[in-house]
DNA sequence: TGAATTATTGTAATATTTACAATATAATTG
DNA sequence: CAATTATATTGTAAATATTACAATAATTCA
């Protein structure tokens, strides 16, 4: 491009994308690490990224394929966080990254389906590695995010199976939010908002009285949203 | 830096930062626009930004200086939104552009103070004209973002005078929000989160009863910040 | 002194949130 | 098959928060 030569300085920077995919099972929250294969930072567990190809890449669209080489899953609920671009945080020189958070259904999601070649693992939230560039606050932003965003959307679903029990759901909010609901209260409060659904099934091959499983109904909620309500848990 | 040549390719962008710059009066909220003096998009209203020098800056400290040079301002509040990065955004090339807002108290604001040649004036936030690159997008944004966070946090204070009335607190709510609340009840809400402590003082030279002056306490607020309270209005 | 203008305040009805524990349903075991 | 084990499910009363609503107070100005 023949720019302006005077503005060849500032054309000197890459973009990256950095993606903190959450997932929910029996243990709690979950973060998906990548052991990185080539330098900088080679052999330590890192946040799936990758650098923006200039030639054809938004951030939006990077983010995606990041999770799609990873995961092999699309239309995954995703959010971008904020750009970090300290000027020390990338050996090679200016790289900002934009981070992204996603949530998947950890039952969904294949190992198998992972094109890299590094290994990639679930680490529960509290038991993480120390995390190579700026990662430590990238997390710590995404996970602020997360709480804050799961009270007033309704997005703790994209962490479930499409059918879940009230005390899965309940599970869940406890561990994203760090608190304890009160069991009745809870499941009141989840059913008053009158968009999920009882689907008329049990569990089944459990040693217990077994649970309603129940969905998330978002043709109810998207009524609900053009009539002035306001998701709040 | 003699990098690796095949990274090449990715170190071609520019990060820019915008700012978009809100401030109250009598009117309602306003945003703060320059008149474009240089190409691209010259001889338009744009939201003020610039280009980040990858020698020293980043977006954070991109974004104070934007902010400096237009109004002479120092110590705002300001917070990022998200990063923009289509592909035909910048007409140069690869322009990614961090977005912030900034929330200055108007009478603080000179005009004189600002160092940049072209013009720069306030617009009531319904009486905005057309904006160039992706502008009118950002500012969709900030005004989301603006709407929620000054639910969340107290950051109306920011816009207002250090002295101010319960009734013009009022109407910075009603002007962001786009609702109108009930005299009474609003007032006994705010006050009785007790972190607005009433100054002793009053208007003077109104052709009315005089309202009594009150200031935002930021001691009282993280004392109950800490004690579990979460501002919500 | 009265008119004009905005500031200030209380109460009752309604809705929401909280605290709290007994009963139900399934599989398993002896 | 009765008892045990384990989790699921449900209601109510008290406390708290929100809402709706209008009369009185303090100042300037004519």
């Amino acid at each position: 491009m023949g720019l302006d030569s005077n503005l060849q300085p500032y054309f000197q920077a890459a973009v990256s994308v950095d993606n903190v995919v959450f997932g929910f099972d029996e243990n709690g929250l979950n973060v998906l690490l990548i052991y990185r294969g080539a330098e900088p930072f080679r052999d330590t567990w890192a946040i799936p990224g990758d650098l923006i190809n200039l030639k054809d890449e938004t951030p939006d669209s990077s983010a995606v394929k990041v999770l799609k080489n990873l995961t092999g899953l699309d239309n995954v609920y995703m959010d971008q966080i904020r750009t970090f671009g300290s000027l020390g945080r990338h050996p090679y020189g200016r790289v900002f990254t934009v981070a992204y958070f996603a949530l998947i259904k950890i039952q969904d999601y294949s190992l198998e389906a992972a094109s890299w070649a590094e290994r990639a693992e679930w680490f529960p939230i509290n038991k993480l590695p120390d995390l190579p560039f700026d990662h430590n606050e990238i997390l710590s932003y995404a996970k602020d995010l997360l709480k804050m965003k799961i009270r007033k959307q309704p997005i703790g679903f994209e962490l479930l199976p499409k059918y879940f029990t009230l005390t899965e759901l309940q599970r869940l909010y406890e561990a994203i939010l760090e608190k304890e609901f009160d069991v009745r209260n809870f499941r009141k409060k989840i059913l008053s908002m009158d968009f999920i659904s009882d689907t008329g099934l049990k569990q089944n091959s459990v040693t217990h009285r077994p649970a309603k499983l129940y969905k998330y109904n978002s043709r109810k909620y998207n009524k609900l949203l053009t009539s002035g309500f306001i998701f709040d848990l």
